[in-house]
DNA sequence: GCTTTACATTGACGTTACGTCAACGTTTAT
DNA sequence: ATAAACGTTGACGTAACGTCAATGTAAAGC
């Protein structure tokens, strides 16, 4: 089976434009090209859309995406069974949001009170991982500048298991760090099973590990409003407390 | 409670640039200035913000979301309310996509078979309702350019509880049109149901009908291959016959 | 075969919602 | 008083197309 532009774009719902635009920038190019110059796509090219559309639904950026799709070891149902995965994350997400506006409506009618902070928290979520890929990041570049492209390209590639490996990861993290906490000892067995799961997440983003940049990293939670904001959720004191299991941990105190 | 720009950026998870974006827009302004010329926001930015947050996670654009929350008439506590129904929505066109990703994988593992066309299936809907409101307004233009600042002004205002109405609406008519079309008579009870209906889907997106425009639409409901595809989708002949019902609605035939 | 309508191409400018940065004034902490 | 942190305005750049012009090609109608 194959289509022209036209009648690619309404089977797919995007738009004639979308498909000349995902040619252009190498993201889907057509099967191959009539006498005429009129692009012609097959039915490997509608696969590919299909993959394309779920990225994109799922917030990927089109240069994102295409090194995805593009690469040689892309396996379209492992794709799939990971767009399926982020579904339901961000369906999830999407409840938090639900329960927020519920509450709010809560408080405006006098049934309870809400602080300033709790109306956006369900915002706030993705935006703070996303923050904290980002500084990760940041302090790569102020300790090794050598090492950037390579961490960019591998946050460009990774898979969408991978990053759901990493919200898990990242999840686990927060999770254990409140028992831990709650043992009061940064030097304990478990805060020191928190240093080393969140290392183990930092692999995610990181090209390279060293304790130096942990610890730098660690700093930063204390010291950044968000990120202490973060780790702070369940309980005040908590983004101090991971910062010194995470300076026993790599020795730096 | 007062906050400076990065205190309530950082609080509602957003950029400081983001909030001097809305304060130029007309969208968020300040509660005051400080002497120095800093913005200063208060309890009723925060409560604003938080709703022009759940409108943009709806994707609504922010100069909708402007004339909605600066009109006279805003209620919190409804669009709160709104929200939620959306919110609801939203989560369910999820589902759909966590459906056809599923089934999308029963058929790359070869146990279904999939058409092309279910594989974008979940993408179109929305874009298809709102290509439709789109060359609503294309008709009204033709027939009354007078009565378009008023149409643009009605679709704008309209609530989030009037889109669902609209919907549920729209998906009744191609219900009904389905049992209308297998009786084979346009000008039977049932097919001048299906017109009845279409004319109340209308009254949501214009602001006044006439028998000319109604008639009008529906021929283009013919010519145009997008509404075809989309009144077709059950059977093929369902857009003619619905245009049919509509002319002898109208009393065009 | 010729004409008209529909479809396709490339090129190019415009849009929305910010991201980023410069230059410089103001506030806070030491 | 000084340095660091924070704020301002102004302005250019970006991603992902939307829109339109000019022109060639395919399909339908006569």
């Amino acid at each position: 089976m194959e289509y022209t532009v036209q009648q690619l774009a309404k089977l797919a719902g995007v738009t004639s434009r979308t498909l000349r635009y995902y040619d252009e920038i190498g993201l889907l190019k057509p099967a191959r090209a009539h006498a005429s110059g009129y692009r012609i796509y097959g039915s490997k090219e509608v696969d590919q859309l299909q993959q394309i559309l779920f990225y994109r639904e799922l917030g990927v950026d089109l240069e994102t995406i295409k090194q995805i799709i593009t690469s040689p070891s892309f396996d379209d149902v492992q794709a799939l069974k990971q767009h399926r995965e982020k579904l339901l994350a961000e369906r999830r997400r999407l409840e938090a949001l639900i329960a927020n506006v519920e509450k709010t409506i809560l408080a405006k009618e006098g049934r309870i009170i809400m602080s300033d902070k709790e109306k956006f928290e369900a915002f706030k979520q993705q935006l703070i991982d996303e923050n904290e890929r980002k500084y990760g990041k940041e302090i790569r570049e102020k300790y090794g500048d050598e090492q950037v492209n390579k961490s960019n390209e591998k946050v460009k590639n990774m898979t969408q298991a991978q990053y759901e490996e990493a919200t898990k990861l990242g999840e686990e993290v927060l999770r254990v760090l409140h028992e831990a906490f709650l043992t009061g000892d940064p030097a304990g067995e478990l805060a020191q099973k928190v240093a080393e799961l969140h290392r183990q997440w930092l692999g995610y983003f990181w090209d390279h590990y060293s304790r130096e940049a942990h610890a730098g990293l660690a700093q930063m939670y204390v010291d950044d409003e968000r990120f202490k904001a973060y780790y702070d959720q369940k309980q005040s004191g908590m983004a101090e407390f991971l910062r010194d299991a995470i300076f026993i941990y790599t020795g730096k105190k």
